[in-house]
Formats: C-alpha cells, structure tokens, sequence
DNA sequence: TCCCTCCTTGTTTTT
DNA sequence: CAAGGAGGGA
C-alpha cells in the first residue's frame, strides 16, 4: 500500500463496451445483491453461497455502468489475503487494473487518510507503525516507569484493555471515569494516556491507532470528512460480522454522504467478539441505516446436504441470531462422520489413517484440512503425519514478519532509514550481544530524555564524552559508526546489498551462524529470503511501509499438503474433507470462553464449529476422545455437547468396541444417540462403582495392529468416602461419592461440586 | 554483563 | 509437558 494516487488507467472504454457477461452465472439473489446499488443494503451470506463472487461483481457492476469512478468507491476488507483476492478478481471482471483505487483493508485505508492529514492529528506524514513487539515493550517500559509490578499487571494486560477501548473509539479522554477507575485498579487509564503520549512522541501509531486517529480525523475536521464523504459514493464491507465499533463509527460517518453502503456478512461467522467484534453492528444494521434493503444468499453451493444440515442444526441452537436457511440442490452425499477414540494419540491415528488412505486412492492433499480449536492440537497431528510420511502445512502460527530475526533484522534497516527510531535501536543495540547491558542502556535513556533527543543521537553524545566505561564506549561507537556507514552505503548500492552486508557486518548472521539450536538453519534461511523479498521494492523505505501494514505470509499453498490450521485461521477457506478433532467439553468448547465470556461465549464457539463443519465440500469428520493428556496430566473428556447437537439423521456416530457399553442406558433424549451411549455419559446417575473404561496414560501401541486390552475400571487414585481432601480453587471439603475418576465433594466455602480426582489432594 | 536454573503458566489473531 | 520469563550467581 504504497502511496496511491488518483489518477488510473483508462477505465472509460468499458462503458461504450459494458460487459454484458457481468451478471451471467449469477443465481437470482445474488444478482439483486448486484443490482441494487443505491441506499443502504445488507447482504446476509450464508457460508458458501458466493459472497465473494457478489462483491466483486457488484464494485465491477458500479463501475462498468459508470455510476461511479474508481476513486469513488471504498471496498473495505479485514485480512490483506480478501484484499488481494478481491483486487485481483475485479480486475479480471474488468480486465484492467484496479492499481491506486480504493480496495484494501481497513487499516490500509485508514493509514492512507492520515498521511495525508497527519498533522491534523499531532502526528508527521511520516508516521510510523508499530507491531505488537513494540507495543509491549513500550508499555513494560511505562509500567516499570510508574512502578506498577510488571509481574502481577503483564503488558499483555494493559495492551489489551487498551485496545479494547480503541476497538471501541475511545481515545483516553472518552474513557468514563467509571470506566477508568474500574479497569485494572485504575491503572489502565493513567497508563494509556502515558502510552498515547509516547506515541505522539515517537510518532508513532500502533494499529488500532489507525482507526481512532482517522475517527478523529473525522470527527475534529469535519472539512475533511465532508471530502471524503462526498469522494465516496458506494462503500462497500467485507465480513461486516468482524467489525468492531470503531470501524463502524468510521463507517458510518463515511456514509453519511451518498448513503450507498453495503455491507456483507454472516452472523453465524462472528467469530472475533474477543478482539472487540461486534456482532451487534450486523444485528442491528438496519435500524442504524433506515431503509436499509436485507438481501439472504442461501443458496449454498459447496457443501453436500448433510454436511450443511448437520451444521444448519448446530447453529439452530443459537438464539439472537437475524437467520437464514441455507439449502443446496445437491442432495445426498455422505452422512458426516462423528468418531469417539480413546485419547489423543488414538486419535491422531485414527485421522491420519483416514488421510493416508485417501492418499493410496488418490485423494489430493491439498483438499484435506485438519481443523483444532487451539494452536496446541496441531502437534499430535503433526507427530503421527511425519512418521507416516504424509506432508502437511501449518497454516497460521508464527507469521514471517513476527519471526524474531526478521523483526531484528527489519530493526536494522529502521534504525538506518530512520536516526530517530527509538524502539529500533532499542532493540538492535545489543543483538547480538556486544556488551552494551541494563547500565549503558539506563545513560542513554537518560540523555535522550533530559534533552529530548532521539536515542541514537544520545548515544552518540555519549560516545563522544567520557561518561561511559570505556568497553561500553568503543562497543556503542563502533555501532553508531556502522550504521553511519549502512546509511551512507543506501546512497549509492542497491538496497538488497547493503542489507545483506548490514546482515553480515553487524555481527547478525555470524549470531545465528554460531547457534547450536535446530532452529538456527531456519532462521538463515529466513534472513536470505527477507533480502530476497526486499529486491522487490524500490526502496529500504517503501519495504518499511509495506511490512507494517502487509504483516501476512501466505505460503504458497500451491504444493499438494494436509492443512493444519485453527478453526478461526480455516474461515474463508474450503476443502473437500475436513477433520474436526478434539470435540470434547473443556477442548471445544473451549473452558476458558465458558468460564469467561458465559452464555455469549458458548454461541460464540458454536458458531465456530459452524464455521468448521461448513468449510467441508464432501467429508465433514468429527472426532473427540475419551481421554485426553493435558499439561502434562491425564484428564477424562466428555464429549462436547456440540456432538450432540448434530442431528442424528445427518450423521454417523461410531466409537471403537469397549468404549462404550453395549446398551444405552436410556433412551436418546432426542435420538440424537443411534447407538451405545458413551459410559462416560452416563455416569450421572450411578451409584458409586468405579467403571470408568479410561486407561490411565496409553500404553505404546504397536504399529499396525495390536488389540486394544478392553479398559477395566481400575482404582487409580486413593480417595474414598468420607475422606477429607483439598482443592486448589474450592479449598477444603469431604468426599461424599466416587465415581470412578470424579469425585463429589462436598467443599465446605464452595458447596458441593464434582470434580475430577487429579485436582484434589488429601488433607 | 551473561548464563543458567527455577518458576509460572498455559485460546482463538488481524492489522 | 514445555516454553518463556525472571532472578540469582559467576
């Protein structure tokens, strides 16, 4: 996202030669999705049903009829990865490019606002963008500063408090005093107005930033929003769901011109309330935009019917949601698959046999993706895909940008571009190691804020006079004169090959080169394709601009692998057979947004199976075990009541032979049980006898085929009747029934709760 | 200043 | 269990 201009390649040819194929192919619900241009219009898109393909031909549509001319229209995105997709598809619908228009994400159009205005907001056109690395330790800094115990109140804590409220539009001021006083002791508030200022200081925005100095753009030069209000005469939203109240703010005053705002979106796909989401913004679009047109996409053309019913009558079971009934023509198809296993590795095993075999048929790899909750759960997948010779992808994890050799090698090129780079040079100054610690560290710090200089410069005025010791003083030096040097370098060498001699001559390569860790190799790897990527910019500069605000890695996924990702990183994309491991209370849903977030975040991760279920095209395989090792200690799972959630006829329910009994104990309250009921079920209304059919830690299973020993219940833990015990978060109590791994007791402050036996010790 | 050991703490993540 | 941070010792 470099600077764009306005000017753009000849775009009038296509209204003397409208292209009569823009609406071809389109079904009858999307093509009025397209049409209708004018007013406020929502467009519900149920997964699959071609809300891409809507959007593009619709910006395609405004223009090729010459309603509007490219710089007229604002497309919004989240990921750089819907920008780039939609970029490319509506420059191939109007078979020319769409370089300059106004297509990215929010952040990318927000920035571009601002350096244009920069000054208005207290900051110079040459801002810059700080990533989460910085951010941090900027506010350790600030923490420590204020003497708050970094250890009790972690950065971590600070910044997303923080970011909430910028999610939410609030600059400092804005926050109530309530509010303030609430958040984190009352420490928030005082540490953002800090944080804020240091930023304005550096200039320097961070993300968020981006959103809330353009609404304050907005808001204290309405000469400014008057001009883009009338720039714009149709805006439109990807995933409209994911936008927070800031983004709607912005949104809002931007439409407030021509009013011609569509937003596209599902409910059902909110996913991201924890980031500040907000899917009220989809709730209650059209009381916020009156006379706002609802069109549905329910047309589902991906999936078979039982995959889309299983997951139609998962998400039935949300309340608040606007609805949408999605269907598809293509009836038929397997049923999805819903397997229980007796623990972790099981079930590794079991996926990656179902996937090793589709290899032998022929099956592509590419278009199998295992779907986890949490980024932990890919390694048992991982494991048993590298003993099988299966090859896989992580998707998602640490991007490239956030590697710590790229960050500190980008940190490098900052401190030369940029002298005054504080968090720059902080960071490089002693990586690697050169003997510059806590104590020369403290001096310049000193300096540079006694006389308000930039660190760097400080620095130097500390080289040059004898308050340093005198290692400190040559080490730093020699530094200071590199850098001149690298900067010097910039102005006659093509910039590839100063990077690669800073690389070489500050000693940074040399660091990794002499490292004995197995990650080592990687991270050389990495910096020589960071100077591989850096070749394609003109300029160390225009590279900057680019990384901080273009922080994604798609790795090719060109080449035929198994996807291993997060359910959360798996929206947007779709495969012919999905795997959904893990499906077990406590797992997913995962305990923590039970615990937390209640009622609001159950449906939340509902409508992230949801999303998982419907990113399947043929094969949807659900899988959970009976137990499952988590840090470190063994613990029985029950399957998540998501499984029972599915509707029976949609699916197929097996579970190995022993694990279950051979007769339900009760009939399926719903029929939503078509076989044994899991023992582990049914434990409720036992009467003691230990029969839980969970071994303890599995035993090494031979290769192949060994038979699995039928679990007996066995006494694995000492604690019986009447037996006083303690718990870590429910304090002391009596054990007042054994249920095989659980235990009820009767806690003397918490009352009585089952809890499972590894948590309680004796008193 | 650096290195090693002990302790804590475990979702989801884009820009 | 495993990784990352902090604090203490050399």
């Amino acid at each position: 996202m470099r600077l764009m201009t306005d000017s753009l390649k000849p775009i009038d040819g296509l209204s003397t030669r409208p292209p009569p194929s823009l609406l071809d192919g389109l079904n009858e619900t999307q093509a009025e999705a397209v049409r209708a241009t004018e007013g406020p219009v929502l467009v519900l898109a149920g997964a699959g049903t071609g809300k891409t393909r809507v959007l593009t031909t619709r910006l395609a549509h405004i223009l090729a009829s010459g309603r509007a001319r490219p710089w007229q229209v604002l497309a919004v995105t989240f990921t750089n990865k819907a920008a780039r997709e939609m970029r490319e598809r509506v420059a191939r619908l109007l078979d020319c490019s769409v370089e300059g228009w106004w297509v990215g994400t929010f952040h990318a159009a927000c920035a571009r606002m601002l350096r244009g205005h920069a000054e208005r907001v207290g900051l110079k056109p040459s801002f810059g963008i700080l990533d989460t690395d910085d951010q941090l330790r900027l506010l350790k800094q600030l923490i420590e500063a204020r003497n708050i115990d970094a250890k009790k109140l972690p950065p971590r804590l600070f910044s997303s408090v923080m970011q909430r409220w910028k999610d939410r539009g609030l600059t400092p001021e804005r926050v109530t005093e309530a509010e303030g006083a609430d958040a984190v002791d009352g420490l928030a508030l005082p540490l953002y107005r800090d944080y804020q200022e240091r930023l304005s200081a550096l200039n320097a925005c961070d993300f968020g930033d981006l959103l809330l100095h353009a609404l304050t753009l907005f808001r204290d030069h309405p000469d400014v929003a008057e001009r883009y209000r009338n720039q714009f005469r149709y805006l439109l939203v990807d995933e409209y769901q994911d936008t927070n109240v800031a983004q709607y703010l912005w949104l809002r005053a931007l439409a407030q011109g021509h009013h011609n705002l569509c937003c596209v979106g599902d409910d059902d796909q909110s996913i991201y309330s924890w980031r500040g989401a907000e899917v009220g913004n989809i709730l209650r679009f059209e009381r916020d935009f009156p006379g706002a047109k609802v069109i549905r996409l329910e047309c589902n053309y991906r999936s078979t019917s039982h995959i889309l019913a299983a997951a139609s009558g998962l998400i039935a079971h949300n309340r608040g949601r606007l609805g949408k009934t999605l269907w598809t023509t293509a009836a038929g198809g397997e049923k999805v698959c819903v397997r229980a296993t007796w623990d972790g590795e099981d079930e590794a095993r079991v996926v990656c046999g179902e996937i090793e075999s589709r290899r032998a048929s022929g099956h592509a790899l590419g278009e199998i993706a295992v779907l986890v909750r949490a980024g932990f759960q890919t390694r048992e997948f991982e494991e048993r895909l590298i003993i099988l010779g299966i090859p896989y992808r992580v998707i998602g994890g640490a991007r490239f940008y956030e590697r710590q050799e790229i960050r500190d090698a980008i940190g490098y090129f900052r401190i030369v571009v940029r002298g005054d780079d504080d968090l720059a040079f902080e960071r490089i100054v002693n990586t690697p190691k050169r003997g510059l610690g806590a104590a020369t560290l403290r001096a310049v710090h000193q300096l540079a804020r006694g006389d308000g200089l930039p660190l760097s410069i400080a620095a130097a005025r500390l080289v040059e006079s004898d308050e340093l010791k005198p290692q400190a003083r040559g080490s730093l030096g020699r530094l200071l004169a590199d850098i001149g040097r690298w900067r010097e370098m910039l102005t006659r060498l093509p910039h590839p090959e100063v990077a690669r001699a800073l690389l070489d001559e500050s000693g940074y390569t040399a660091m990794w080169q002499a490292d004995r860790s197995p990650e080592a190799e990687g991270r050389l790897d990495n910096l020589k394709e960071l100077v591989v990527a850096l070749a394609e910019f003109e300029s160390l500069p225009a590279f900057l601009e680019h990384v901080s605000l273009v922080m994604d890695n798609d790795e090719a996924a060109g080449d035929d692998k198994v996807g291993l990702m997060t359910l959360h990183a798996a929206k947007g994309l779709e495969f012919d057979t999905v795997f959904l491991p893990g499906w077990e209370e406590g797992i997913f849903p995962n305990q923590r947004a039970l615990d937390e977030g209640g009622e609001a975040s159950l449906e939340e991760e509902r409508r992230l199976a949801y999303v998982g279920l419907t990113r399947a095209r043929r094969r949807a395989i659900v899988t959970y075990a009976a137990s499952r090792m988590v840090f470190g200690t063994w613990q029985n799972a029950l399957p998540s009541r998501f499984v029972k959630e599915l509707p029976a006829i949609d699916i197929d329910h097996t579970a190995p032979t022993g694990l279950f009994r051979a007769t339900p104990s009760r009939a399926p309250a719903d029929g939503a049980w078509p076989m044994a009921e899991p023992v582990h079920l049914a434990a409720a209304d036992t009467s003691g006898a230990p029969r839980w059919p969970i071994r303890r830690p599995t035993p090494p299973l031979i290769e192949g085929r060994a038979e699995r020993v039928a679990a007996r219940p066995e006494p694995s833990h000492p604690f019986t009747t009447g037996q006083r015990v303690f718990h870590q978060k429910f304090g002391y109590g009596a054990v007042r029934r054994v249920d095989g791994d659980r235990l009820e007791i009767d806690f003397e402050k918490a009352g009585n709760k089952t809890v499972i036996h590894s948590f309680v010790e004796t008193a």
